[in-house]
DNA sequence: ATGAGTGCAAAGGCTTTGCATTAGG
DNA sequence: CCTAATGCAAAGCCTTTGCACTCAT
């Protein structure tokens, strides 16, 4: 079900999911991807570039540019936001809008494969999540019936759940 | 299935929903129920704030604060963002963050009810939509599914699809 | 070689805040 | 009366952009 025909690269089920946690070859496959979609659109796949895509890959999760700059110091943040930016028009880097301070940025669906978020409304903080087909189905089709009655042209649909994260909760 | 347990405002089908829409014993009913709301959290209703609450209503969908200065140039930005923040805390204005320039205000679902949005990937503008009470179950089990495997306690999910509206489609 | 990429610094633009004045309960 | 509310102006803060230098092809 990966847009691309290709296996999604999927994460290990703990909330802190690192590059560990996938293997070399799938790195190597994201890498070769990334290449060619950039060079399609005529960009080119810089040092610069690799490292934020596996910054973004060993997140795990959508993150915001002060975290990435945690994890990797040496990165600046304008060539950082403009890559980010040039990742996002090549269709490998999404950019989330969940209302806190910072933008957050994940790498895109036809990479890590169709997914949704639980999104911590305290800290911030945004896990990926999947929906089983049924359900997935079901909401397709709901919104598709409410999108023709607008004459609305669908291109993707979120869902998001916003609560307290396990770190974040009131009472445990 | 209004959260307060009284019956929601529903607009129009129309996508240029107005106030005119909503009865006047309706309207006298919501700011019934915003000075309540407000006065439990000791803030006042004022006339600023009555204003504010019926350009909201009178718009139909989520608006950004240019759209409302468009509405009545009379009203003070300042004053406005820091009464928008008032009723947000005071849970009768829910802020939406679609990744436009300007941050979206709507009332909350305590007063409009249960909703999603279609949000134009183009302009921005977002428009309100319901799901049948099917899909609705469907969505909040697996969403309780997914939050239960991260120790997640969810407070409200949202559900939007993003595309062309039809003002923005690409060939009509 | 030559245009894209980079990074520092500065500007942009939405939103928030300081402070003196006004008005609601 | 007395505190909350108001509104103008200024500041904050995330993000983008100008520009000179470097690097990839």
């Amino acid at each position: 079900m990966s847009p691309s025909g290709r296996r999604a690269i999927r994460h290990g089920e703990a909330a802190t999911a690192s590059r560990s946690q996938v293997r070399p070859d799938e790195v190597q496959a994201l890498h070769d991807r990334v290449r060619d979609r950039l060079a399609a659109a005529d960009y080119r796949f810089t040092a610069r570039r690799r490292r934020l895509i596996d910054l973004l890959l060993d997140a795990g999760r959508p993150v915001t540019l002060p975290e990435l700059l945690e994890m990797d110091s040496s990165i600046p943040q304008s060539s950082t936001y403009r890559n980010l930016d040039v990742l996002e028009r090549s269709g490998l880097v999404r950019r989330l809008s969940v209302g806190a301070d910072h933008a957050r940025f994940e790498l895109s669906e036809g990479l890590l494969g169709h997914h949704h978020h639980l999104i911590c409304v305290r800290c911030g903080t945004v896990e990926d999540i999947t929906l089983d087909e049924a359900t997935e189905q079901a909401v397709h089709a709901a919104l598709d019936t409410a999108a023709a009655a607008y004459e609305f042209a669908p291109l993707h649909h979120s869902v998001d759940l916003h609560g307290h994260c396990a770190g974040c909760r009131p009472a445990v």
